[in-house]
RNA sequence: UGGGGAUUAGUGUAACGGUAGCACGACUGACUCUGGAUCAGUUAGUCCAGGUUCGAAUCCUGGAUCCCCAGCCA
């Protein structure tokens, strides 16, 4: 999606996909003069996810490249299955993503939000109209008997036995359906079309169907509402989209859009002459292949289970593929609008690996997020030969990618919190950690050597002893010896005790339906070698839950920041070095003092690096000399929630796995 | 012969009759005050079988496999 903060060149915001060469076509022939006008069009009975975000850069990015516009509007065609929590969440999410709709304000959320609903009226004026042509009829048939007459995939179906009744006895009808003289399911409005159509949905689909319900935003003012088919082609047409983009399975259904459309058109003519008016637009469906991402599933009836049953903490549990979820977990709006355009778009059913979605946050995030040092397991290293009271203020650079970023100071003791994995008594070969009669520098701080280990009685390691060399201040020799490792650390008397939230993937495999396993043992149990697929009601669809990864969210508490990110606003990104990227969880305080930072909320407007405003906030300036007795910093308490938006990459971890 | 759609490295995506390329992943190596980042390199592909052509991922014929459709959901 273009905006003024990519730094693409113009031209190379995309890739020529199939979708724009279609439009370019168009524009080449002037079916629509030039205009590009798109629209994202969710149904409010979900959150969005990162799949609906693939649509919303589609549909915003056109618009912006093509110099047309984007319509935000609800779907909201079925009151029982819709909810203003829904409503709002759509909202602000495609906003945090950085589309911009038309009529869209930013003091007021819902300024210039389409509703479908709003075009009831007008939907009940065409259905009238295609009564009148003959090409609908009040159906008093029950769903089970619909269902029976429609045939099968290779059957054909059987016509209604009210299949004729006459235009005025229809007309009769089904304003008295709108009156809500009739109760729910008993009468439908049906398209007159063809029994016997390859295509099931042409086989006199439902236009409208009795619901007395409350609708959130047309109250009780209808009891009868129009099905998508009926009422999505004539919401594009109404607001002059020219490019209706949706997902494959609705492929089978532009037949029904077109003829749908045409239907109304039949009569009308361009001038607006004859008995039947001017002719209405008529918008291109285009469809394409809708996201999935390996490790997580998608469907908004599985994240709704996932949510109902407790598996996560809610819609935006930052392990949810939710955008709500992916903003609390950290990521970035960028990095989200470069995962989709370089996913790009095709008619080819796909399953994207999470790692590149994973790769665009740090790519992202490696620009902006301030450095921090932060030990997730603690160990205590001793510098024996460091004064006891003395507390140096150490320079440490706050990005290594961005020199604006500056420099903040960070407090140097005699005992420190190094990494558990750090020390190893006895170290494995290409170890180049602590271990007893190693080197290694202590960042911005010293070369420090350790000099042993003290041990519980159950033999784990407990501390750590060294002694520093203090001509390597600031962490260079003036000797020009090197060392092979740099660690982190946080002073014992100024670290800051912090949650943190570690997440790993949602499911243990990358295909969650694959039950492969589960399936075998089932089909040995039941002594059939076959078993497999059928073994239950739902099939492989039943069982995703059993590959539900039990270690998705681990919670470590305490563990140990320095003291710079005191007041970091919520929301606030970092790295805490060697670890990840961390962000601060809205389960956090409040900062203490804030300078006009947002101080609730998620993170606003798309882009705004949030967190360097924090680094160095509450350390004492120039207070290099030694400072006895506890900094001004920790006079202050506040409960500080990180979570890991994603690891850095490991490759010792890696060579380790490889073990 | 129910209809519709799709098949290019492990994954995603280009090439529109003329050298099968890019990205992610994986693997080497260089560099490094983050075992990060960066840089260099390696790996690996046109679903199958025929045909047309000087030349086919691309055009033709036949086949295979996968996805969608039998809601008064969207």
């Amino acid at each position: 999606m273009p905006t003024p903060n990519d730094q693409h060149a113009p031209g190379e915001t995309a890739a020529r996909d199939f979708i724009r060469e279609i439009i370019d076509e168009h524009n080449r022939t002037g079916r629509f003069g030039g205009r590009v006008c798109t629209r994202f069009p969710p149904e409010p009975n979900g959150y969005l996810h990162i799949g609906h975000a693939k649509s919303i850069c589609l549909n915003y990015g056109l618009a912006a490249e093509y110099g047309g516009t984007f319509n935000l509007r609800m779907d909201d065609t079925n009151p029982e299955k819709e909810e203003q929590e829904y409503v709002d969440s759509i909202i602000a999410d495609v906003r945090w993503l950085g589309a911009r709709w038309v009529g869209m304000r930013d003091d007021d959320p819902h300024a210039g939000v389409l509703w479908g609903s709003d075009y009831f009226g007008q939907m009940y004026e065409w259905a009238l109209e295609a009564i009148k042509k003959g090409r609908a009829y009040v159906c008093d048939l029950p769903a089970e008997e619909v269902s029976k007459l429609r045939g099968t995939l290779t059957a054909p179906g059987r016509p209604s036995p009210y299949r004729d009744r006459s235009v005025a006895e229809n007309l009769d009808l089904f304003e008295r359906m709108r009156q809500g003289e009739f109760p729910d399911g008993t009468k439908t409005l049906r398209a007159k079309i063809d029994m016997a159509h390859p295509n099931l949905n042409m086989r006199d689909p439902v236009m409208y169907r009795i619901i007395h319900a409350t609708h959130h935003n047309t109250g009780d003012q209808w009891c009868v509402y129009p099905m998508y088919d009926w009422a999505h082609g004539f919401e594009d047409s109404i607001e002059g989209i020219t490019h209706s983009i949706c997902t494959l399975e609705f492929e089978n259904h532009r037949p029904l859009y077109d003829w749908f459309i045409d239907m109304v058109n039949e009569g009308r003519t361009d001038d607006g002459s004859g008995p039947w008016g001017k002719k209405i637009h008529h918008p291109q469906q285009i469809e394409f292949a809708r996201l999935n991402l390996t490790y997580t599933v998608m469907s908004k009836r599985r994240l709704l289970s996932l949510v109902k049953e407790a598996h996560v903490r809610g819609w935006d549990d930052p392990r949810m593929p939710t955008i709500a979820g992916l903003r609390r977990r950290g990521v970035p709006p960028e990095a989200i609008r470069e995962f989709c355009r370089r996913i790009g778009v095709s008619k080819v059913e796909s399953t994207v690996d999470i790692a590149l979605l994973e790769h665009c946050v740090r790519e992202h995030l490696n620009k902006v997020a301030p450095r921090v040092m932060g030990v997730l397991r603690p160990l205590k290293l001793v510098i024996d030969n460091y004064p006891e009271d003395q507390v140096e203020w150490l320079d440490a650079i706050n990005n290594p990618e961005d020199p604006a970023a500056g420099t903040r100071k960070v407090p140097f003791s005699r005992v420190l919190y190094i990494e558990h994995e750090d020390f190893r008594e006895t170290p494995p070969p290409k170890y180049w950690r602590l271990y007893p009669g190693n080197e290694v520098r202590l960042r911005y701080a010293y070369f420090v050597k350790c000099t042993g280990c003290v041990k519980d009685a159950a033999g784990n390691v407990v501390e750590v002893h060294a002694t520093y060399d203090s001509a390597t201040r600031g962490g260079d020799a003036p000797d020009g010896r090197k060392v092979k490792s740099t660690m982190h650390w946080v002073s014992v008397a100024h670290a800051l005790p912090v949650e943190v939230r570690l997440y790993d993937h949602l499911f243990t495999k990358p295909d969650p339906d694959d039950v492969s396993d589960d399936a075998l043992r089932a089909a040995a149990d039941a002594g059939s070698p076959l078993a497999s697929r059928e073994a239950s009601a739902e099939g492989p669809a039943a069982d995703w839950k059993s590959n539900l990864n039990p270690h998705s969210l681990e919670v470590i508490n305490p563990a140990y920041v320095e003291p710079s990110v005191l007041n970091a606003p919520l929301g606030a990104r970092y790295q805490f070095e060697r670890h990840g990227y961390f962000c601060v969880d809205e389960d956090s305080d409040a900062p203490l003092s804030e300078p006009g930072a947002p101080a609730t909320g998620p993170v606003t407007a798309a882009g705004s690096p949030a967190g360097l405003g924090a680094a160095g906030v509450g350390v004492p300036p120039d207070n290099v000399a030694s400072t006895p007795g506890p900094p001004a910093v920790v006079g202050g308490r506040r409960s500080l929630v990180f979570n890991r938006t994603v690891t850095l990459k490991d490759t010792w971890a890696k060579i380790e796995k490889k073990r």
